[in-house]
DNA sequence: ATCGCACACGTTATAGCATAACGCAATTGA
DNA sequence: TCAATTGCGTTATGCTATAACGTGTGCGAT
């Protein structure tokens, strides 16, 4: 999925996500975004659904918030497995990808022939700053 | 956490949960239930945060639902990460456990100093029979 | 015994998350 | 030009979860 070019809304829900310190809320974000206009959370959310087709963002299940992709790469690319590191203490939310984890979920799934087409690895604890 | 007497409505809804096909939502048990007297969704919830806390219960985060535990050993011990498949199609759970894909996720967070609480491991996708 | 405490329960209200359904405007491509 | 697509705005609604209050019951400590 090559990203074409943001709409307004879109920008500006992606720099909101971008300029925080940890994952938003669509409501939260409505609520940075009034005074530029917004007024109804579909906007937020409309503007979300695309982000997260084109891998701009991500969605974490457990918290119901949106946080900015950190990947390095850029987006041309769907980047396999996600997986985050959730702090309950700070907020502080890390992605990370790796292979061996992508590919033992592969052989296991292939051995239940079930068709993976999200996966969702969320680690909620507490980072090193807030043992 | 060793499991004591169940109270009268965790015990309905944990039934209601085992004799499910499928997850049910908070307010699906609730309308099941309603005939046995319940009536408010804290009812519910309350009793789903016992099982939770039983490990007789599983939260499914991406659903907002919630499955009875498939583990075939007794609960008197917390059983380690546990990931599910889940169908879009015919709205099928599986719950699996693998100790490879713990041991890495333990490797992983470890290197950041982080310490797990809770891992949350789902994959959407479609059956064996729904593809 | 009776006091204090923990716990389950019931009820009402409210907060937080997400989508349905309608209509309008701009863009695109046949 | 006409149809199809896409983005946008608005109102209303639905689904998920918790706050806050009070009741009753059981049980150990004084
Ligand atoms: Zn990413
Ligand atoms: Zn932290
Ligand atoms: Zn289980
Ligand atoms: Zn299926």
């Amino acid at each position: 999925m090559a990203t074409p070019q943001l709409t307004k809304n879109q920008t500006m829900v992606m720099d909101a996500l971008s300029h925080s310190e940890g994952p938003l809320s669509a409501y939260t974000i409505l609520d940075k975004l009034r005074d530029q206009g917004f007024r109804a959370p579909l906007q937020v959310y409309r503007a979300l659904d695309k982000l997260l087709e084109y891998g701009l963002v991500h969605r974490l299940e457990s918290l119901n918030a949106f946080v900015a992709c950190t990947c390095p790469h850029e987006h041309e690319h769907d980047h396999g497995v996600t997986a985050f590191t959730i702090c309950e203490g700070c907020g502080q939310v890390t992605e990370f990808h790796d292979i061996a984890i992508e590919q033992r979920l592969s052989a296991l799934t292939r051995a239940q022939s079930f068709k993976t087409e999200k996966t969702t690895i969320e680690i909620r604890g507490h980072c090193q700053s807030c043992v």
